[in-house]
RNA sequence: GGUCCCAUAGCUCAGCUGGAUAGAGCAACAGAUUUCUAAUCUGUAGGUCAUAGGUUCGAAUCCUAUUGGGAUCACCA
C-alpha cells in the first residue's frame, strides 16, 4: 500500500504546495459499512488546504484516481477518503505476492536475539503459569525467527538453593527410598510431592514452637526442619558428596519429567544454563562496580547500589558475608550469555511480579557501561489467575500442566467422537489428532490475550472449541485441505481471471496483511497479534466458503482461481498457527 | 506509605503511533445443511469504554486527580 501513501504525498505537494512526511498519512482499512478498501484520513490536511475536509478529500481523491491506475473509484465521507482498488490489482496481489514462495518469508536481518524462557525451579512440577511462560517464549522465538532474526532459545534452570534442599530433605526423612520407577510417578511430580510434605511438616513444627511460646517469626527461624534444610544447603555448597549425589539423583528425575512436559507442549531450547553453574558468577562484576564507583560498600562489608536518583531504592548486590544474591547472579549470567553469543538483543520472558528486579538489573548494567545492555528486554507477562485468586503451589491451588494437557486431549477426544466425522484413522492417528486439537485449544486460549495482561482461567469451565478458538482455526484449515484434495484439477498455473467477488477480494486483502502482522508481532513481542489476525482470516475464509462454491464454480477458470485462493489461505493459516506453536490437522 | 501495572457488553477478550455509528467470541434468542466437513454461516438483543476534569477539529486511546483491583519495595529466588 506504500504506493498510495507516496501518491498522497505527491497529491498534497501538488495541490497545496506543502511537503509532508509519509508518516503523516494515516492509511487504514476501510470500515465494512463503506465502499472501498483503503481509507485516508484527511482532517490533518485541512490546515494547509484551507478547505473543508470533504473538499480536501475530494481533491486528493481526484488526484489519486487520475494518477494511479490501480484505483477504480473513491468516495468521501466527512474527513475520510475511501479508495477502491481494481479487481486486477487484487488478483495480481494473489499471484505475484501471496502465492509466491517468498511470501511472508523475511530475509535474515543479520541480528541475533536470545529468548530466555521457561526457567523452572527443580523442586516442583510445572503448572499453568509455567505453561503460559513456555508458550509465550516459544511463540515469540518463532515470530522473531520469521521476522529474520537468528534466535537462540535459552532456559536458565534454577536447580539449586534452599527450595530444592527442602524437597531433598523431606525425601530423605519421609521418602522410604521412593523413586519414579518404584511409584510409577513422573519424576517432577515425585519431587514436588516432597516439597509439599516439607511444607506441611514445617508448618507443624512452627505451630508446636508457637504453642511453647515462641513468636511466629522465631518459630519460623528455629524450626528444626528449616535448620536442617539450611545445613543441607551449606553442605551442598561445600560439595558434600552425599548431598551432591542426592541432588543429582533428584534433579535427574525432575529433568526427565520436565522433558516429557516440554515435549507435549512442543517447546524446545538451544541452550541450557544451570544456576548451579552460574550462582557464583557476578562477583567480578561487583568488583568492577566498586572500582568504577557505581557500587559502594557499607561498614559491614555488604555492597550496594544507590538508585534513589532514578526513583528506585538502594539495592543490595553482595551480602556482608561475601556471598551472592539473586541480583549478583543475574548480573553475572547476563555477562555470560553475552560472552557466549554476542547477541544484539536479549529477552527475558518472566512474569510481571519481577518488573522491579529487571528494571534494576538493566539499569545497573547500563551504569556499568555495558554496551550490550541496551538490547536487554524484560518480556513481562501477566499472572494467570484462577477465579479463587492466585495460584499457590504450596496450598495446592495450582492447575498442573500435565493434568491440564490430559484434560485438553480428553475433551478433544469427546468432541471429535461426538461429531463422528473422523472415523478412518488408526488408533495412533487419532491420539495424535486429539493432541493436536487439545493443544490447539489450550495454546490459542493462552496466546490470544495480550501477554502483558493477566489472564483468568476457570478450571471448572472447559476451554471452548467453538468461536474464537484454536479448533475453529484448525477446522478451517482441515476443511480447505479437504476441498483441495477433491480438486481433481491442476491449479498451479495462473488463470486469466479479471473479475472477483467482494468476499474474494476481502480474503485476498486479509492475506496480504500477513507480512505486516508478522513484523508488528515481532516488534511488540506479541503473539496475540498473530492470533487475532489468523482468527480474522479464518472467519473471512469461512464466509467465502459459505457464499461461493469452489468445486462447483460457474466455470473452470473460476474454480481454479478459488482453489488457488483456498490453497493460499491454508498456507497462511498454517504458517500463522505455526508461529503460535500450534499444529493444524489435515482432517478433523 | 513509595513505585509500577490494570479497569471496554452478563462472562472472556479485540480496538495499531488519537479518527467514521466502540468490535469479536461465549452465554441467550431466531434462522440456514437434497450442494465442497454445521467444530460452520446469517440475524436479534446486549455499552455512561470505572468516575471527574483537561488537551484537541476529533479521546476508549494522551495528561491530571479520584475510586476499585493487582504486583513490588528481603543480606529469598
Amino acid at each position: 500500500m506504500d504506493f498510495i501513501t507516496e501518491a498522497a504525498v505527491k497529491a498534497v505537494k501538488h495541490l497545496y504546495q506543502t511537503d509532508i512526511s509519509p508518516n503523516a498519512i494515516a492509511l487504514q482499512e476501510t470500515r465494512k459499512e463503506f465502499e472501498g478498501q483503503v481509507t485516508i484520513v484527511t482532517f490533518p490536511f485541512t490546515k494547509f488546504s484551507r478547505k473543508t475536509p470533504e473538499q480536501t478529500g475530494t481533491e486528493i481523491g481526484e488526484y489519486l484516481l487520475g494518477n494511479l491506475s490501480e484505483i477504480s473509484a473513491f468516495n468521501v465521507i466527512k474527513g475520510f477518503l475511501n479508495i477502491s482498488l481494481r479487481d486486477a490489482y487484487w488478483i495480481d496481489q494473489l499471484y505475484d505476492e501471496i502465492l509466491h514462495q517468498d511470501f511472508a518469508v523475511s530475509k535474515p536481518n543479520g541480528k541475533k536475539v536470545m529468548v530466555e524462557y521457561s526457567s523452572p525451579n527443580t523442586n516442583k512440577p510445572l503448572h499453568l503459569g509455567h505453561v503460559r511462560n513456555n508458550l509465550l517464549g516459544y511463540s515469540v522465538a518463532q515470530i522473531l525467527d520469521a521476522a529474520g532474526y537468528e534466535v537462540i532459545k535459552a532456559n536458565l534452570v534454577n536447580d539449586r538453593g534452599i527450595h530444592i534442599c527442602k524437597s531433598m530433605l523431606a525425601w530423605q526423612l519421609f521418602g522410604n527410598g521412593e523413586t519414579p520407577e518404584s511409584t510409577g510417578m513422573k519424576g517432577d511430580h515425585l519431587v514436588g510431592k516432597y516439597y509439599v510434605i516439607f511444607d506441611k511438616e514445617y508448618k507443624k513444627e512452627i505451630e508446636f514452637l508457637k504453642s511453647e511460646g515462641q513468636t511466629e517469626e522465631e518459630a519460623k527461624k528455629n524450626a528444626p526442619l528449616i535448620k536442617q534444610a539450611q545445613e543441607m544447603l551449606q553442605k551442598w555448597e561445600a560439595g558434600d558428596e552425599e548431598v551432591i549425589n542426592l541432588w543429582k539423583t533428584m534433579n535427574t528425575w525432575v529433568y526427565d519429567g520436565f522433558g516429557k512436559t516440554y515435549n507435549r507442549l512442543g517447546v524446545d531450547f538451544d541452550k541450557f544454563y544451570y544456576e548451579s553453574n552460574t550462582y557464583l558468577l557476578g562477583k567480578d562484576i561487583v568488583e568492577e562496580g566498586l572500582e568504577k564507583g557505581v557500587f559502594f560498600e557499607k561498614e559491614d562489608g555488604s555492597v550496594w547500589i544507590d538508585l534513589t536518583e532514578d526513583g528506585l531504592d538502594e539495592k543490595l548486590v553482595r551480602r556482608s558475608d561475601g556471598t551472592s544474591v539473586y541480583m549478583t547472579q543475574d548480573l553475572g549470567t547476563a555477562q555470560l550469555k553475552y560472552n557466549d553469543f554476542h547477541m544484539d538483543d536479549s529477552l527475558y520472558v518472566v512474569g510481571n511480579e519481577q518488573d522491579y528486579h529487571f528494571k534494576v538489573l538493566f539499569l545497573i548494567l547500563k551504569k556499568l557501561g555495558k554496551s550490550w545492555a541496551k538490547g536487554l528486554y524484560h518480556l513481562s507477562y501477566g499472572m494467570v489467575d484462577l477465579p479463587s485468586g492466585k495460584m499457590k503451589s504450596r496450598e495446592g491451588t495450582v492447575v498442573d500442566a500435565d493434568d491440564l494437557i490430559d484434560e485438553m486431549e480428553q475433551t478433544a477426544k469427546e468432541q471429535t467422537e461426538a461429531l463422528g466425522k473422523v472415523t478412518d484413522l488408526t488408533e495412533e492417528g487419532l491420539l495424535e489428532l486429539y493432541h493436536t486439537i487439545g493443544m490447539g485449544a489450550l495454546k490459542y486460549f493462552l496466546l490470544k490475550v495480550d501477554p502483558k495482561k493477566r489472564l483468568l482461567f476457570d478450571p471448572n469451565e472447559s476451554v471452548d472449541f467453538q468461536g474464537n478458538t484454536g479448533p475453529f482455526i484448525q477446522y478451517t484449515h482441515a476443511r480447505i485441505k479437504s476441498v483441495l484434495s477433491r480438486a481433481g484439477v491442476d491449479y498451479a498455473a495462473k488463470t486469466g481471471i479479471t473479475e472477483i467477488a467482494p468476499v474474494e477480494r476481502d480474503l485476498i486483502l486479509a492475506l496480504t496483511q500477513f507480512p505486516t502482522i508478522i513484523s508488528e508481532a515481532a516488534k511488540g513481542y506479541n503473539p496475540a497479534l498473530i492470533a487475532n489476525y489468523v482468527y480474522e482470516l479464518a472467519k473471512t475464509y469461512n464466509k467465502f466458503y459459505h457464499e461461493k462454491s469452489i468445486l462447483q464454480a460457474e466455470d473452470e477458470m473460476l474454480k481454479i482461481f478459488r482453489l488457488q485462493l483456498s490453497s493460499a489461505s491454508a498456507k497462511v493459516i498454517s504458517r500463522a498457527m505455526n508461529l503460535l506453536g500450534i499444529d493444524v490437522p489435515e482432517r478433523m
